[in-house]
DNA sequence: GCATGATCATGC
DNA sequence: GCATGATCATGC
């Protein structure tokens, strides 16, 4: 009979089990893990503890790895920045199972049961160390994402209460909406239009890179196969979890049960809408310092958010990507939209799904948007949180695969405006001097991928 | 007026 | 030093 290392009924006993981890790597508390599996280089770390350090196997996918304790075991990448951990990426929790949500309810939801308390490891992602030698770092965290009875609360033991880290009411509640909307969207047959973008914390996240490969899986109410997908907390999400509440220089939007992120930030910026960019320097007391200064309106816009520009958590959770636009009388931006510089030689390497123009427009934004009355005075409009609707996404998909095919073959001559009605792409760069090396071996300015002006006035036209 | 090419100021 | 978000400049 092996010693009894753990009690695998105890929520308790295996996070106690668990923090001998920190500090090392699979393969130092398992020697043996190196022969006992071939998966020294590959492979779910994930598994591998499961098996090697917890010597257990999971009963099936839909209960807890640890069932009798109600306990679901992840382990998630950190990688180091400015001397903190950041998430590597987003905390897959479980598939969505597109026959089945649609007759579920949150609460009875396969999501809860399987996720509702789970014990997160964190280990340092380095990519040329191999998996079972990378280090655990950081404390567990214990997660509890949904309510419990009281009954429950009184059972758990006070020292497990001190340890657990029970999401707030807020966020519970947009974790559930977010939930919902997701379930919505697969009851009206539209599974395979799901992105990242459509939610605040909990996201629904391809599987896989992508790539024409990739397997699509059915739906209920609809014959389009959709791609496979899993309920994840953003990796914003998650970083703000590893953070805890050390962080004081964020401010909370004061999102909660009953105000949502739209209802919250129209209390912002109700008092200054309609208002000129001059008026709301004025009353901000905050002024351009330099004319040419192209971010000011940006600026502005965080001060109305939070007084002297401070981050907003919510934003930050839910990885809200802020845009400003200036329109014309005629109701068009005189400019188009950019986004990051691309480099020629990374996209010819790429799929679409993992580029970073894909991850842009599957995200959601928050447009505060100008408007030129009468005397060319811009005007603050009503804001509105916005992420690409599938069609065009498609659209912008067709862009950057005719941008790859181009850049390998005369990467002089890319997408123009007048080619798609979405997106196209031009330079950014500082200076002509500012280049990137092509596939043909030229040394060629930056360029990146911009949402066409006649796009983005469309899009605000339809959500103002 | 518009498409396309070019670059500015800032913050990290 | 450089990426970023944004706007300017030019020529048809």
């Amino acid at each position: 009979m092996p010693e009894t290392k753990y009690d695998k009924t105890s929520v308790i006993s295996i996070l106690d089990y668990s923090k001998r981890l920190i500090g090392k790597s699979l393969a130092d508390m398992v020697p043996s893990v190196n022969e006992r599996t071939n998966a020294r280089n590959k492979g779910d770390l994930g598994t591998l503890v499961e098996r090697y350090y917890f010597e257990h196997s999971p009963p099936n996918n839909h209960d807890p790895d640890f069932k009798e304790a109600g306990l679901e075991l992840k382990t998630t990448g950190v990688v180091a920045k400015n001397g903190k951990f950041r998430a590597k990426e987003r905390l897959k929790l479980t598939m969505i199972n597109y026959e089945t949500i649609v007759d579920e309810s949150w609460e009875e939801s396969t999501l809860l049961n399987k996720c509702n308390l789970m014990l997160i490891l964190l280990y340092e992602f380095i990519k040329e160390v191999p998996v079972v030698e990378r280090q655990f770092v950081l404390g567990p965290i214990l997660l509890q994402l949904s309510n419990e009875s009281n009954t429950a609360k009184r059972q758990r033991s006070r020292k497990l209460s001190q340890q657990m880290f029970t999401i707030s009411t807020a966020d519970r509640e947009i974790l559930k909406r977010d939930w919902e909307l997701i379930r919505q969207k697969v009851k009206d047959g539209k599974a395979h239009e799901l992105s990242e973008g459509d939610t605040w914390y909990l996201a629904a996240s391809r599987n896989g890179s992508g790539g024409e490969r990739e397997v699509r899986r059915r739906q209920p109410n609809s014959n389009v196969k959709a791609k496979s997908r899993a309920f994840s907390l953003k990796q914003t999400y998650v970083n703000k979890l590893i953070e805890g509440d050390s962080n004081q220089s964020s401010t909370t939007l004061g999102v909660n049960r009953r105000i949502t992120f739209d209802d919250a930030t129209q209390r912002r910026f109700e008092p200054f809408i309609g208002k000129s960019i001059d008026e709301i320097s004025e009353e901000l007391d905050y002024f351009k310092t330099s004319p040419n200064y192209k971010g000011f309106n940006m600026d502005l816009a965080k001060r109305i958010l939070a007084s002297g520009g401070q981050s907003v958590t919510e934003l930050i959770k839910a990885d809200i990507e802020m845009k400003t636009v200036v329109l014309e009388k005629s109701g068009f931006p005189k400019e188009s939209m950019s986004f990051p510089g691309f480099k020629y030689l990374e996209i010819v390497a790429q799929e679409w799904e993992e580029s970073n123009f894909c991850e842009k427009v599957e995200k959601k934004f928050l447009m505060i948007v100008f408007r030129k009355d009468e005397f060319n005075v811009p005007r603050l409009m009503k804001p509105f949180y916005w992420n690409m609707p599938f069609d065009d996404r498609q659209e912008a998909k067709r862009v950057w695969l005719d941008t790859r095919r181009r850049v390998l073959q005369d990467a002089k001559d890319l997408p123009k405006l007048v080619e798609s009605h979405v997106a196209h792409v031009r330079p950014k760069s500082r200076d002509g001097s500012d280049k990137e090396l092509t596939p043909q071996g030229d040394m060629l300015v930056k360029k990146c991928f911009w949402l066409n002006r006649k796009y983005i006035g469309l899009v605000i036209a339809e959500n103002t």
